[in-house]
DNA sequence: GAATAACCGAGACGGTACGTCCAGTCTTGAA
DNA sequence: TTCAAGACTGGACGTACCGTCTCGGTTATTC
């Protein structure tokens, strides 16, 4: 009955966490939930770097060491809180115009970080993935893989069907799409973010 | 004769110090230098996180509030450290292509954020702009005015001389340029970073 | 097992700590005792006024905060450590006579005042009683009351017994006799102390 | 036409001052005085122990370098501002009583102690004359020594007189009478600090 | 009347200690 | 056996004052 542990965790305690104990995790309780509601509820009030594990594990009746059982860092908690919080998948569009796809799905990711407070959370992350490496594994795999992969296809599809140069250097072509994005966003560029079109 | 006040402490210290008395800060002697060429050693051997103001202190052979004094943070510290040891000024190119030169301008950046250990400082400012406003201003200003700013130059000339599209929105073009060098610095990405192509 | 927790320090932290918790104060382990120990030499070695709380820690090997956690200042500390250390029981004396029970307890005190190191800690402990509160009421009740109340109980038999004249005036007398002691010790008068004749 | 410096200063500075400078203390200014208003001020706002060096002369308008210049540190200075204000010059009375002249000496310094702000101050410098013998010194000489001058006289005269025992330890005699007085003020005694009656 | 001191305000400076916050680990007692 | 509660060492924070030390800019005689 137990719900597999979220990606992020796993990702970054790195290991795996199969081999642990015979009864592995028995009575994670309401604990694991309290926890994490009250990383969000404070993730809120204070921002990213407002958060404190002891602010975490007071708000939410536990004991400090039970956050340090089961996540290595402030990081990891917050990680978790929100990919359990807002399920952000980005879907693949379907819209039939490679242009309008891409659009969609920049528009989709541009939406989630500059009209949610999860924005400001994940630029907390990645501020902090830029000290902890593990952070940033968890990071990539949590915000940037799923995207990228996304993307990927549409552009493979778009040369395939012609619509974009055969030449087209995919990766790069990724990296200026979500680059754009995700420099505005962390430059604090206040013009319009909206006008994207080129490829 | 005394030189002017460095930029990155202005820009973080705020509102502007002109008014402030006749000779606006006197002599900050030795210590000055001795703060930033500690801060310079304590960032080669530990890195950005691993800086703290009271190591600054005790290599300086300095009081903390002498630190405190002139600068309102560590990032600030750092800043003008970063500033007076490496003039990282970046050359407006001439190569005669459009193209060739905006290879060169992003070439040179890219070495330096990858290929000195200033890289890995710039990357700990960026990570503490997103907590502290002041830190943004100051680093937006060293750090990215400065190449939009002769980046916009090449690509105004290049719609000029009808090598680009006049259509081509000259700021998103630079968002993307520089956004994809930024992303794969704070990303981790691994595959070359070489291949840049269209523009 | 736990012995009760000593008196001057109870005295200092104020309100009474009864209703805290059920074991109120849990576990204070070696840290508690190598604090009071490091505050005794520190004490000897530099006197009251160059010991500085982050000495104590220091000496003691422990967090400064473990310090804050059960003492509001250096003088609780300093008290306990005291208390602790030199059990400065006043005995009530039984020579039969009320003029040499009152030369014993005042040769008691004045011997304790002025020929063991624990004087020149008390003054110390009077002067900052001057500024603080907290720390005025447990000096007065370590180092005063006690000491009233065994010489109020002599003059009370002196009178009883007709040794002492019944208009006696027993508060202010023994303000003449103990006041004469410190009014000595806290002006640094040279001139015998051992003098002492009148009731 | 320079008066001559005032006695708590001496006292504390210690050596004398006349072999200084040819025109040792040449322009006094105002802010000598500026000095002294300050620290009153001061004084009446925080209390002694509230009271620094640098709040001193900056509420002055002067050069932190100009009170040490002239005073050794804030005991001094405060000992030479109460000394200018209140000149609490304490006069022999009269009566033709000894018991007489005894209560209202006695009185007279109760009611500077305890019913003038001065009570506090004088406090606070008696407990910093524990630690500082040159403040011990000079605080003799200002609020000890001249009392008991007087005291001392009018003992004398009792003796003479046959009012008094021949016996009477007239040093002890005076430790007694002060004592109670400064030992009630010390300790915060609160029951009532007017009844004086016996010898 | 100009030159030359001493003096002064301002406040920078190296230091010491403060009291607080939080990290990450360890311990206790109740469930 | 698990957990909340929270004590523990440790490190850094930013602040307050200390007493010393330059700075320029007044004065106030002295030549």
């Amino acid at each position: 009955m137990e719900p597999p542990v979220s990606q992020p965790l796993q990702a970054i305690q790195g290991a795996g966490t199969s081999a642990k104990s015979p009864d592995c995790r028995r009575r994670r309780s309401q604990s694991h939930q309290a926890i994490l509601t009250a990383a969000t509820e404070l993730l809120e009030e204070k921002g990213y770097a407002g958060v404190c594990i002891e602010a975490i594990a007071q708000r939410a009746g536990v004991g400090k060491q039970t956050i340090y059982r089961w996540w290595p860092c402030k990081a990891a908690v917050i990680m978790e809180a929100y990919a359990t919080q807002s399920d952000q998948a980005i879907a693949l569009p379907h819209t039939g115009s490679i242009k309008a796809d891409l659009l969609e799905i920049l528009g989709q990711i541009t939406r989630v970080l500059t009209q949610t407070p999860a924005g400001l959370v994940i630029i907390g992350l990645l501020a902090e993935a830029q000290t902890d490496l593990k952070v940033a594994e968890a990071f990539q795999q949590q915000f940037v893989t799923q995207h990228r992969t996304i993307t990927r296809t549409i552009l493979a599809n778009g040369i395939e069907r012609g619509e974009l140069r055969p030449a087209l250097n995919v990766e790069v072509a990724i990296d200026m799409l979500f680059g754009a994005v995700w420099y505005r966003l962390l430059l604090n560029i206040s013009h319009s973010i909206k006008s994207l079109s080129k490829s």
